[in-house]
DNA sequence: AAAAAAATCCAAAGCGCTTTGAATATATAG
DNA sequence: CTATATATTCAAAGCGCTTTGGATTTTTTT
């Protein structure tokens, strides 16, 4: 049995119209109930789905979702976070059947690559990654008029958007304090790059609570840089060579916090005993643990969530070009591991 | 200055047809390359780019390349080596303007999905990810006529196809070899999903390393899973409790070794000293550390330029179908880091 | 049973490009 | 200065769908 490759063929062979089973296979109303089992019956029997080509050309909506992430120049670095958002958008596009496209691209090609996505017009909407302090992105993406939601929030940015975004200040307070009323009063903090915006507030946070507990700030002990396992572990070498060790460090992703785990070994220093560590954890899939005491102490969101609900306000954005742009501020969750002790001096 | 959206308006603009505007943006040699600078440079001013909907169906090419990436059952493990992955697939599309769909799908949704991408006539190829042993899917992707490169192999198989792979087996024996070279005798394996393809590559180079040192294997040592960190470290975990603790492991992914080395450290065991670590190491953006001597030794080869070549392969095989398929195999490179020591009895 | 309303279906136009086949302008040959 | 070849341009026909506006059939109302 051949299958049946376009509309054409369909409709002689039910000997209807083209119009009616389109719109059979599309659910219109104007459209008889037995009539439509018949097509839909004869669309499955021969295998028959739209192609997708015309009917985004037809229909005028490109059924794509676009994701541009950027690596960075230097070290050409990939969000190792990425894979898990997408995981999680992409299974609120297969509800709706859109189609998930990923850009890669070096940040100066950017802002190119969001035009010519407009002028071509292939993708339905965006998704924002990596929001800096007065991303202008956001301009320009209301400016081209492409629905988007940013993974995140753009501190200044004077425009309406949507985003969801983990409440990284709290977080950041919350651990802070954690580590505070167990005696600490030297914490680090290895942050993530200073012109993101999700740093600044996780800085914000770190800073507020030292200074609720009356504890002054110690440059030396912050540290901003790519989340890469090495930066991790440098930051930490070079604080446990200095002068006056910290005797806790909290860390922007559990990436970072590994690094920093290599850096106390290679010390000597016991995780936990000796220095506490406490970090972001995104949940990640692969380091994911269920059912056991975790190594780390976190204040934990799932990423992956934060990328269904990306997806899912997007898609309503789309649907609803009107409605007001909305925010959705997730909560991260102190999580306690075997990391974190009391404070007692070791040097 | 308003932009222009569309052919009829650029070439009523230009008096001249949509015919030699088309044809003049796209190349063709039929036209004046007076009247060819002429159209290229209203078509930047005007920021003019072809409706990619309308291109698509035009030209029959849907210029989208599919990765399908399935994530397995028990805990929707998205697989970390994929975001390198496609990063290097990704510099390669750009390079030829081709864009890359992203589906993540549930393994048994995978079939009904390709089958679906050909029926729309979505996709002008895709990239198979993760080949298990005697893999279906590529008898499915022949059938279904859609051009595709396989990331990896799959043995048992008797079709012909186009693949990238890295020479696992000789990698896994080198580094078994290298371990018995040091004095180890008790080595153990912690491997990947047992079906997969590149698991058993691993374990059959494991395997013939120990039987040319006349080594007997211990079925004890082996394990397969996922590669989490927290496998690596339940897999080590069990083997120091057990009477006959191995001297060395080798780990087949960078984020096992991360579980190994957290269990060493938890049973008060010095990675390197007490018990080596070898790992393969697919060269992933946020652990790699240049200029310094690295933690893990490992067999190492790149999985972003798998991507690439996956990609740049995948688009010969569009350009020219009926090219023979072709297979390209990469080498690891054993890389000396200071996880891993000459033997000497501890327990 | 005729008129009005509702349900069902259809022919044809159009989405914005590429491409075919023909027409026109220019260059070369005789 | 024609005739032939070559270079350049164009009008119109698709690509395979959706959608508009109308036609036809069936049901309901009077």
């Amino acid at each position: 049995m051949k299958n049946i490759t376009d509309l054409k063929q369909l409709s002689t062979l039910l000997k209807l119209s083209q119009t009616t089973v389109s719109r059979a296979l599309n659910g219109f109303p104007e459209v008889n109930e037995k009539t439509r089992l018949r097509v839909e019956l004869a669309a499955k029997k021969y295998n028959y789905l739209p192609n997708t080509r015309a009917k985004r050309l037809a229909s005028g909506r490109s059924m794509t979702i676009g994701h541009i992430v950027t690596f960075s120049k230097e070290y050409e670095l990939v969000n190792p976070i990425f894979s898990d958002f997408i995981a999680g958008a992409s299974e609120r596009y297969n509800k709706s059947n859109y189609d998930l496209m990923l850009t890669l691209a070096k940040e100066e090609d950017e802002e190119r690559i969001y035009k010519d996505l407009a002028a071509r017009s292939a993708v339905d909407g965006v998704i924002l990654h990596g929001p800096k302090i007065n991303d202008n992105r956001i301009n320009m993406l209301n400016e081209l008029r492409i629905p988007f939601v940013v993974h995140g929030r753009s501190s200044g940015s004077k425009e309406n958007y949507n985003w969801v975004d983990v409440n990284n200040e709290s977080a950041f307070f919350r651990a802070t304090e954690f580590l505070i009323d167990l005696g600490h009063k030297s914490i680090a903090l290895i942050n993530g790059d200073p012109n993101m915006d999700f740093a600044m507030r996780r800085n914000t946070g770190y800073g507020r609570a030292l200074e609720a507990a009356k504890i002054s700030i110690d440059k030396t002990k912050k540290f901003n840089g790519e989340m890469t396992e090495p930066f991790g572990y440098k930051c930490t070498i070079d604080m446990l060579e200095s002068n006056e060790p910290p005797s806790a460090i909290i860390a922007s992703s559990i990436i970072v916090a590994i690094g920093i785990r290599r850096a106390l070994d290679d010390k000597g220093l016991k995780i936990g005993s000796d220095i506490s560590v406490l970090t972001f954890d995104d949940d990640l899939s692969y380091f994911r643990d269920e059912g056991t005491v975790p190594l780390f102490t976190s204040t934990k969101s799932s990423v992956r969530e934060a990328g269904y609900k990306s997806a899912n306000l997007l898609l309503e954005a789309i649907m609803n070009p009107t409605d007001e742009k909305k925010g959705i501020l997730l909560e991260a969750e102190l999580t306690i591991g075997r990391s974190t002790k009391s404070f007692k001096p070791i040097f």
